[in-house]
DNA sequence: TAATTATTTGCAACTTTGTTGCAAACCTAT
DNA sequence: ATAGGTTTGCAACAAAGTTGCAAATAATTA
């Protein structure tokens, strides 16, 4: 069956066959934290914070461990980390990482007033933004808060 | 001499005196370390993190009396959070208290990669975002990184 | 201005978040 | 199966942020 991919970059658990992949890809030994780590991406639809993934994983993995997956995830351009008007640090899933490489793009992301959940707008293009004299921009970051889709 | 005002909502040493009002307006007591911080602020012509505060005010002040000043600014809308593509907390005094009310509207930052300034661009007006159906944007906080005009 | 009341500060202790070094465990390749 | 490199978990630490409370300071009243 073929991956499905929609406009939040989610996967369905389908995807469970292509972890492997992305790691080894990756240049990556595939262990049981960063199997499990990434399957929490692939099924979650929005951003994970380091606190979410220590309770979705149980006692299972140390912190300190999460810590330097979620590290070397961001490196390797397999996640990004996300700013938030809370400024808690949050990573979603890249969306080239979706298709083929890994090359940074402007994101649109969206924080839930409600639910609290993130979510990586892929399919919003980022607008035009005019700076003052002097300014030169080379990545435009726009968080979206509100109200999501399903509160 | 009259209170200087420029786009980037910054303020000349004249402004001092206009320190204590502020403070009143918002029904805060006057004290040492809050005018001392809002003169920072004022001195200063991009986003303050905590840090930075206690090291421009050295030893005078208690770093839990920083944290609480800066939580009761925040409250009271004479400063705001800004994110940041690294997450790190930075504050920045809000574009309203420059005039009257605090009503918080949409910003757009600037975080300069070299300088690494924070910039708070009142003049650049947000762009309008298309979100998916069934999502309800409240706030939208543009971070733009890049070269800042003095680098 | 002095006394009273309310607010704010600084200290101590603590929690949370993130980092580093290193030996043991694990993954990969031969 | 074994050798070599990588990753993990532990311990210890550092940084960031929070809470309660007594002392100090600011605002209010007389």
């Amino acid at each position: 069956m073929a991956t499905l991919h929609n406009k939040f970059c989610n996967f369905t658990s389908m995807d469970m066959l292509s972890i492997d992949h992305i790691l080894k890809r990756n240049q990556l030994s595939v262990t049981d934290s960063r199997k499990k780590i990434l399957e929490l991406f692939k099924e979650h639809n929005g951003a994970l914070a380091h606190n979410d993934i220590e309770k979705k994983t149980g006692e299972k993995f140390d912190r300190v461990t999460i810590y330097r997956t979620l590290q070397t995830f961001v490196e390797k351009g397999i996640i990004h980390t996300i700013p938030t008007p809370d400024n808690s640090v949050r990573y979603a899933l890249c969306k080239d990482e979706c298709s083929k490489g890994h090359h940074h793009d402007n994101h649109v992301h969206f924080v839930c007033d409600i639910c609290n959940v993130t979510y990586c707008l892929d399919s919003v293009v980022t607008p035009e933004v005019n700076l003052p004299q002097g300014f030169k921009p080379s990545l435009i970051d726009v968080v979206v808060t509100g109200r999501c889709k399903n509160c």
